[in-house]
DNA sequence: GACATCCGAGAGAGCGCTCTCACGAGTCGC
DNA sequence: GCGACTCGTGAGAGCGCTCTCTCGGATGTC
């Protein structure tokens, strides 16, 4: 004589209290389609009546899927977490794409030094069944370790250097060009540039953007100031720019944070935005729309990214080829500072 | 004869290469001190040697544990996602809490209407050890339907109504009454807020602390308008105070996103902060340094709210006592807006 | 020197599930 | 009417781990 199921109800429980057997609850469970339509019904029936839900590590341990994905966002991404609309935005395309999927989101935040091991030891362990990179990093060795681990990996952004693994990325250069014939059809001639730190391909692409626009310009030369970023290096970089060249009238800057510090910088000094000084950022945050004045920015497709991230890395754990890339568009939006 | 192993290696693998047994393996693997220290050393040896990593369905199965911990954003916070900086720094705390602990953290954003069920199904499902959940919701049942699903629960606020499982808070009214004091303390005697929405505590206890305040000025009449603690509804609410009364001297907006919002529409009406209007805002996002001009502004520490919640979480989960609630302190930050 | 004690290590069961294989009952063809 | 199929179902192995129980040998006690 059996006792009455103590705690939670397996698949046994069930198949005994429908009469039927361990494994045709199982077909149940997973939907099959070789079930006979009454017993079925009974079966499920049971399940409800029970509460029962399917074990997930009893079934891993069999199937050797986990059904979670882990998006690993690396220490540089973590320090501008508070600030940057970015990896929020990444995670929420990200974590929709997963939740249609039924996949759920691991996230790791590798904000220590000894986040590496850890992540690899983790991966390895194959408790997620691929792995989602949102690497910024220049000489990043994590991608191709994963990949070595034989692990499933999009990243987001292409590395530097040789593309390992497939990635997401947006068109950089394009939208700096178009920005920069903005300014350069505004007839801004003294056009400046804040970039982005240049161990990171996002960086790297947007100022080679700036000299391919400024070519337009016979006789221009280029005018770089490096940020890393955030906002107080706008700031700082837009200070510097003034010094070395008091007459700019038009600014690039690498990301929207930039930007608006150099509004704050041009503002302090005394310089109208856009009369005497025309400024265009990148990214299209949110908070784009609220900089004095409006931000001119690059739209770069945030939510999108995450998606097709979510899509790319669903594929690759199917079993499914997947393009080495996918370059979103990007596109000027045009508001007051330029 | 066994053939060689072929795909990751077990703990058979390791005991066999080691020439001891899976048990003994596995007291090494989990840290038992009653291993003969060459015994473990050879163990240890061929572990290394193998690349061995436990599998973690595997040890879940029989343990009936998991190591990771849920953390639950409502809809709410998902859509304010990318420009507060609230949830991020959250997710930051608990994330680097939970790393430190060596647990994983699983993130459900529940920004679907059937995210409800999904997540009642995958709490059953016992794939996490504890839940975290970032409520902010007025009546929402979740926190209680977890609680009787017999999973340890903290949430992030007190919620509306009986608190029914632990939480952290911070002391919302005496921040904001300290923001008064100091409004008073100014001079001011116009002082209206824009309050927060009146269906999450966060808003409520602002609003309370507000008109708190205001009783330190006799005859003083609450003048309130309320937001959704986003800028753009910071922006519109100013402009309907003004309406209401023009003479307004001082302000407390229930979040700095608000105040930011109302420091824009006082600008463009012309009014100059803080010598006709003083502004103080909530939250001392990293924001608030970098608006015009610098925010005053009640400060809570949001990092620490994540930490403690999952400090919280881990005590629950290794089946100690917790307080019923963690109230953290708030204090003003005075810049210049007030 | 005989017996109790203790400690390190192995054998084996079993966690809850999936999946292959086998089997019995019906269906069809000739 | 008999062999060949098909189809729905059950039996049983086994995924990789932990943990209890047992046992052999070393140590201690009188």
């Amino acid at each position: 004589m059996n006792e009455t199921p103590a705690g939670r109800p397996t698949l046994e429980t069930v198949a005994r209290a429908a009469g039927a057997s361990r494994a045709t609850v199982s077909r149940v469970v997973n939907g099959s389609t070789t079930v006979r339509p009454d017993v079925a019904e009974s079966i499920r029936r049971a399940i409800a009546d029970l509460g029962y839900v399917p074990n997930p590590a009893a079934r891993s341990l069999v199937t050797q899927r986990t059904d979670s994905i882990a998006l690993i966002l690396p220490e540089s991404a973590t320090r501008v977490f508070s600030d940057d609309a970015f990896f929020p935005g990444v995670i929420r395309g990200v974590g929709e794409a997963l939740e249609k999927a039924d996949k759920q989101l691991v996230l790791l935040l590798a904000s220590t030094r000894s986040s590496h091991d850890r992540i690899l030891r983790y991966v390895h362990g194959r408790t997620v069944d691929g792995v989602v990179l949102a690497s910024m990093h220049g000489a990043d060795t994590l991608p191709e370790e994963l990949r070595a681990a034989g692990v499933p990996v999009v990243t987001s952004g292409r590395p530097l250097g040789e593309a390992t693994v497939p990635y997401i990325d947006v068109e950089h250069a394009s939208g700096v060009e178009a920005a920069m014939r903005h300014l350069v059809g505004l007839g801004r001639r003294r056009i400046a540039t804040i970039s982005g730190p240049q161990d990171m391909v996002a960086g790297r692409e947007r100022l080679a953007g700036y000299l391919a626009g400024l070519a337009a310009l016979p006789g221009a030369t280029p005018l770089v100031e490096e940020g890393d970023f955030m906002r107080q290096s706008g700031m700082d970089a837009m200070e510097r720019l003034l010094e070395r060249d008091p007459d700019i009238d038009g600014v690039f800057a690498a990301s929207d944070l930039m930007a608006d510090g150099a509004l704050r910088t041009l503002r302090r000094l005394g310089r109208r935005v856009p009369d005497d000084v025309a400024v265009i950022g990148f990214d299209d945050v949110e908070a784009a729309r609220f900089t004095d004045p409006p931000l001119t920015t690059v739209h770069q497709p945030i939510h999108e990214i995450g998606t097709r991230l979510a899509e790319q890395i669903l594929r690759l754990v199917a079993g499914e080829e997947v393009e080495a890339s996918v370059v979103l568009p990007t596109h000027l939006v045009v508001r007051e500072s330029a």
